[in-house]
DNA sequence: TTGCTTGGTTTAAACGATTAAGCAAATATG
DNA sequence: CATATTTGCTTAATCGTTTAAACCAAGCAA
């Protein structure tokens, strides 16, 4: 990199003192030390003259502490994670950490290595999005004493920090939006996934379904696999459709799904919401920009990151104090897409 | 963190050996350190009893080395930037490389910190799309002798590596497309910016219209403030319909000015293309959900985010090979939204 | 004079690794 | 048989910090 990075020890070279004083100085613990007025000032003088920055790694490796959060999210490229990172940046850095974010895919192998690799790096905490079957790893983090706070998504059978949304009220929420805008069929577009979280809006969708005396249909409720998307999509919704109970609703459990699905009602030629009304999961620029304008159950983004950071740096302070669970809540934004029918109206 | 992290001195007092020989054999090096067999043996299956784990800290600071690279971008939940954090984080993990991220908001004082933050994390190297005015950074980290290279973004006058797009060859495309379509009045909508890259784009639009003998009217270039896109975007759009030469297409500089631009549209009861047809730089989801699919130069991103990871780490490895400058082609994707008008055709 | 503070400074160990250099014993060489 | 060479291992310096402990004057009390 440069030719030769200044360290305390060149400045301690340059004042003729010992590289201790000039720590003690730059650390701003002349006072407890009992440095001399003028050399201190000396001292500082010289530093900003040779331009010093310290060398975080040897401080680190001092200290045991890098101020580093290690963020593991399933993927930066959608953007529901990429906000999240954001606001888990500038909160971090607003409290003096930096920031490692790795993709998982949702993988729980890959997501055991991002893992590693960052253990190896040596950052203070994680903040983790779970991919499912990674309870392994969360019960390691637990028995090694790493700290972390799960983002998200929890694992009800593991007790840890959680800062994450109350999907079952959400989903809840949703169904009964469209049951009171006089939809009755509605079909409920998830992951395949045993995810808690996911399990939780299919179960909220359904409790709403059940509290308004309408019949659950088994072809209503399609769990497409990560992988493949697209072509299960099509396949679940044309049964949907084809359905003795045909759907005139549909919930989406994911921003992601829903542009998949979006694109293929688009592919039918179906008007929303005349022949299909929609309720997404997720905001999104696309929701926006959408002929109808989709209603969708917006995330407190920006409050679910911020306390998965403090939740986090609390516990890097304070290791023994208790759990923090916290469950957010959604907005319905009701808009166009999930209006009664003009036509039926 | 955990209670004890079990280093290489565990390890020795294990085995009873020096610290030497366990750092020897587990860097592969037995042969050239000569190391007993039986010996070595013995390191390693202690070495995996114990879990060790190598403390990253400790060999960076020994090596000079991080494998870290650090990646200035605008903003990280920008789906462009995120997509392109994603290929520069797999292809830098590929050569083992750990990626810290950091948003700028296109703003040089941002961007300073960031630096400074990272190279005192003594990252090795830097991947930068610049914001305006940051031409002193890059000096700066040339005459540090920092290695860098400059993604998307570079400044003609500073003599770096850099890996970006043609940007002139693609605004000229758009144009030329636009006008072979039939369009004659077109307008384009740009980022206040001295960037070169968004000077460039100016360029080639207007350059097609030149090569078209079509006269350029002023009001049909649209110079929209980072901040107050919507408000100034209003303001521009109106202009250019109200104009004497009232725009008939309309050229977006970037996908966030599109997105923002075609809500305005929406709102105004615009039909694209009938009303005012539509190309834009970027892709995005949104593109494809709109009513008409939107034409929009597409951008080789896993490409650009590849090759510049390739040239930062040969640079990294060769520090005194040549520069390279690369500049790519973007690939002009024809779709509804710049058709000829139906009513008109 | 001796001893005790206090102020100002240095020494040295430590964090966890790498690696050049040194040292002994075993083996090879002429 | 004396001397090289090889083999197998240890010592110690180093990277850039922090920080407890030691040190040394000078001032003051007894």
């Amino acid at each position: 990199m440069s030719k030769k990075k200044v360290s305390i020890k060149d400045i301690a070279r340059e004042a003729g003192v010992s590289i201790a004083l000039v720590s003690y100085v730059l650390n701003g613990k002349e006072k407890e030390s009992r440095v001399g007025q003028e050399i201190a000032g000396k001292i500082r003088q010289i530093a900003t003259e040779l331009n010093y920055q310290p060398n975080y790694l040897a401080k680190s490796l001092r200290s045991g502490k890098t101020q580093t959060i290690g963020l593991i999210i399933a993927d930066i490229s959608n953007p529901f994670f990429a906000n999240i990172a954001r606001i888990v940046e500038d909160e971090a850095k607003k409290n003096g950490y930096t920031v490692i974010i790795g993709s998982s895919d949702e993988n729980a192998e890959k997501s055991w290595d991002l893992l590693s690799v960052l253990i190896n790096r040596q950052v203070d905490g994680f903040i983790i999005v779970s991919s499912e079957n990674s309870e392994a790893q969360i019960q390691y983090l637990k028995d090694k004493n790493v700290s972390f706070v799960l983002l998200d998504r929890h694992f009800p059978e593991i007790q840890t920090d959680f800062v994450s949304l109350n999907n079952y009220k959400a989903a809840y929420d949703a169904g009964s939006h469209l049951i009171e805008n006089g939809f009755r069929n509605i079909g409920f577009i998830a992951y395949k996934s045993g995810l808690f979280h996911m399990q939780e809006r299919i179960r909220g969708y359904q409790q709403a379904l059940v509290d308004n005396r309408i019949t659950f249909r088994i072809e209503w409720l399609n769990e497409v696999e990560f992988a493949g998307i697209e072509q299960e999509m099509r396949v679940g919704i044309n049964a949907m459709l084809a359905s003795e109970f045909r759907v005139d609703a549909l919930i989406f459990a994911t921003y992601r799904l829903a542009i998949s699905g979006l694109k293929y009602i688009n592919e039918l030629g179906l008007n929303v919401p005349n022949d299909l009304a929609i309720v997404s999961f997720g905001q999104a620029e696309a929701f926006d920009l959408y002929y109808c304008p989709i209603t969708y159950l917006q995330q407190p983004m920006e409050n679910l990151g911020k306390t998965a950071v403090e939740v986090l740096i609390n516990k890097l302070k304070n290791p023994h104090e208790e759990q923090r669970q916290v469950l957010m809540e959604a907005t319905l934004i009701a808009r166009d897409s999930s209006k009664i029918s003009a036509l039926i109206a």
